[in-house]
DNA sequence: CAGTGGTCTAGACCACGTC
DNA sequence: ACGTGGTCTAGACCACTGC
């Protein structure tokens, strides 16, 4: 049973993401807010004071609040799989395998990955589409241990976690995400139908299990203008987040 | 004139950075505190709220708050100061503005900054570097109450961030950062000393002060190789740091 | 000027912890 | 059992906004 104020926020957090309270409106007054759901002014304090500090509302002593971002934001479990972030946005995402391959480790795979040196493992090569237009090449390397059960995936699958999940049970965790720019090279630009040299926003990230073994490691490389991440600073809030671009 | 919450937050935390309040020491509860101080319950648990938000100290029901520690919030410092963290790595971080600007506020400005229609911002354009080598473009708009301390710091202060400190005492707090790749512009290219349409990490960027109140927003562009982020999703751990490039 | 948010009070009940 | 923090109420006054 969550607090009345929670509950409220609750409603309201509901009613900014579904576009009841688009950026720069104002909410209601308090008063009319306490009115509308029974409770004292306080406890709709409380509840704004918590939009508040996710930065999704502003306030100025006077004013009514305003709302500053319709930020439909997925939790840090979310980012994980691309498919779950773009399906709760409303976009439908699509998955293409162009190339696969099993090679032995690379050094740079033996110290990602924690394998023994030579160990074999998955190299995988996916573009993904939000809506039919490519948005991201993926470059994943998969340890041994997990290559088959993704080998039996069908080439086309909307989302590889979600796959191994439903197969063989497995749960990602989160390692490590780092971020930067790159110029699109020209397999890039061929596959993003893009042009040479556009830039592109990388990341080079690590899923583990919850138990911290490495079960990937991956070269993202997002077409710019179509995903942007976000970072918070705030206590208590997920520190790290998808975003749509304005494309 | 500040309100007597915001005295009672500052006098509990002057107490827990001078020692009074060890970490891992209780805080009084909330009605010894009330009695002390003279006031309602409510106001000081206002008062504690703001010292939970900082993560000084933690709670549980029904246990007395306890004292996490006196500054532990490093990750952040850094991550707000180019200079700082620069210079943590060993770097030697300079700056240099390349123009100022007073302007009536546009509707974004009003929007991020949470200002009037109509007040007048200040738009200051930097180039920063490391030992030396341009490393990165910085867009601000400051709000008007901050903007007449920023335009009497010298113009290729290393560090506006300490200035802003040791002049008027300004604290910053908390802050949301939103990561994409663009490319580089006439003007970007100039001033990083690279081609036309090179990549380029951006970061918008809002910064606020400990109460929520907006300061400043950016928009920085670094040049691809030079800096990355990085997320990690170990809890307690920072959730973004800043990390040299291989350049 | 009326309305709004910021602040503060003085109560109350409950769930949880410590003892 | 008792103290504590978490929640909530029903008032109040003030500073500021918006008209």
């Amino acid at each position: 049973m969550a607090a009345r104020h929670e509950q409220i926020a609750d409603e309201l957090r509901d009613g900014i993401n579904r576009g009841q309270f688009p950026a720069g409106s104002r909410l209601p007054s308090e008063s009319e807010l306490a009115a509308r759901y029974g409770v004292a002014r306080g406890t709709v304090r409380q509840a704004v004071a918590a939009l508040g500090a996710e930065g999704l509302i502003g306030s100025r002593q006077g004013a009514r609040r305003v709302v500053i971002g319709s930020g439909a934001r997925q939790s840090f479990e979310e980012l994980r799989s691309f498919a779950q972030w773009a399906r709760a946005e409303g976009r439908r995402p699509t998955g293409h395998v162009i190339s696969t391959a099993r090679r032995p480790a690379t050094a740079e795979d033996v110290l990602r990955l924690q394998l023994p040196p030579g160990t074999e493992v998955l190299y995988v090569l996916r573009v993904r589409s939000l809506d039919g237009a490519p948005v991201l090449v993926e470059r994943t390397v998969y340890a041994d241990w997990i290559a088959e059960a993704v080998e039996h995936i069908e080439p086309d699958c909307e989302s590889v976690t979600q796959r191994l999940y439903d197969d063989v049970g497995l749960v990602f965790a989160y390692g490590e995400h780092v971020l930067d720019a790159v110029a699109a090279g020209t397999r890039d630009a061929g596959l993003l139908d893009i042009r040479r040299g556009s830039p592109l926003l990388r990341i080079q990230r690590v899923t583990t299990t919850r138990d911290g073994r490495p079960v990937e490691w991956s070269d993202d490389r997002y077409r710019s203008g179509t995903v942007a991440f976000s970072v918070r600073n705030a206590s208590g809030t997920n520190p790290l987040t998808r975003r749509l671009g304005p494309g």
